[in-house]
DNA sequence: CGCATTTTTGATACACGTCAATCTCCGTGG
DNA sequence: CCACGGAGATTGACGTGTATCAAAAATGCG
């Protein structure tokens, strides 16, 4: 299975054929904006921010989607987002659902339960002290799903971290501070960048996977203090 | 009594004999376990508080539904909950969806689009002051829905507040930091208690609608923190 | 080379967390 | 009926983590 899976990804025809636009987004480029009409996608690599437009008309972060959620399921209703969707970092999206107009009742109940489970990871990572909500924000955005695994590189995940001022927006932070928790955490090992080359802004950093467990992070913000 | 009345008027007798059972949950009470199997339901009034088990084991917060929100719906794919619900305050629930085994597509989509709705302004109420934080909590709180009407009181909402912990955790706030607000809210006017009798946990305060602006809420924070 | 944008770093202030005492209200039992 | 104890809420004093304000550094681009 795994077998199959890469060669008809890599190679096979049928895939080629039956393959559908995927739109690709840069770091900051909108997506789409709330009220626009359009259909549902899946985000296939990247991560991508959803901002809804609050009672005073300003725009504050709603939510977040990663590798294999899915994005503006609510047009199968409406036919307009809800939201406005920016990229957090390159990402690469493609149609959902695949080949169908209506989706089968089980995808779309997956896609509900998985939208509410990151929900639920979002709120928190606007608890505790701030060092451990960046450091959980990189991981997620890092740990893109169970099914499809991460680029790895020696036993480590390779991520691209969001400009600084979207970190802050998602974590409820300043962007100030999040400049200093992200320092920390490249000092205290977590985070190592992996080259200097090509703009700063999408230089890739290596996250020690086994940095996940609380106990180190109390290391972090302890001793990373000074 | 009351019940026949506003049973009658809305749908007639037919009604009655199709109603389904409608659990009371008293504030505190727990409703569901993450892991329990069971059915989905309706929030008929009251508000509850869903929690998630985080990797490390603990069981923190992860969303709120108020009147008129469905809570377990992914059972309809799991047959088990995902979450832990508890009763913020006295709320009666209903079985969803009413009478039908499986719910038309539309009514999940409705679900899908207004629980993520209601994820992201709970996301927005760690956003801000404290003082705005808990205004805001409050506010959705007493606000439970458009399409059914509030109790009210005068042109004002009446609302009761769940526990001081109960808000803590839904705003990211402590207990004692959630209390001074309280008060604040109270000195500011824009929280009335109804009455001093019965159990302090659960007397009601009227809600000021027109307090649902920030200018006014810039005024609380300077003003009350004298 | 100079300007714009993003990020980093520093100094200071304050809003909130923490610890602790007190108060209210309830249930229980003498 | 009142004394006692417990749970939740309120209030106070104090320390600190983070916001705020400000400046400099890093990098891309014209």
């Amino acid at each position: 299975m795994l077998k199959d899976e890469k060669i008809s990804r890599s190679a096979g025809p049928q895939a080629l054929r039956a393959k559908q636009w995927r739109p690709h987004f840069s770091r900051g480029q909108r997506i789409y904006a709330g009220e626009d009409h359009g259909g549902a996608w899946r985000v296939l690599s990247g991560s991508v921010r959803l901002d809804r437009e609050e009672p005073n008309g300003e725009q504050s972060f709603a939510t977040l989607a990663v590798q294999n959620d899915i994005i503006g399921a609510e047009t199968l209703l409406f036919g307009k987002y809800t939201f406005t969707a920016t990229a957090l970092s390159t990402c690469v999206l493609e149609p959902w659902p695949e080949g169908h107009t209506v989706p089968a009742g089980d995808s779309l109940l997956h896609t509900l339960a998985r939208t509410q489970r990151r929900a639920a990871e979002v709120i928190g990572l606007r608890c505790g002290q701030a060092a451990d909500r960046v450091r959980r924000l990189v991981m997620m955005l890092a740990h893109p799903s169970e099914e499809i695994p991460a680029r790895q590189v020696a036993g480590e995940l390779l991520v691209v971290l969001p400009s600084r001022q979207d970190m802050a927006d998602i974590t409820a932070l300043t962007l100030e501070t999040v400049s200093r928790m992200v320092s920390q955490l490249r000092h205290a090992g977590i985070l190592a960048p992996q080259s200097n080359a090509g703009h700063p802004s999408q230089r890739s950093f290596a996250v020690l996977s086994d940095a996940a467990d609380t106990s180190s992070a109390a290391g972090i913000g302890g001793g990373a203090s000074l």
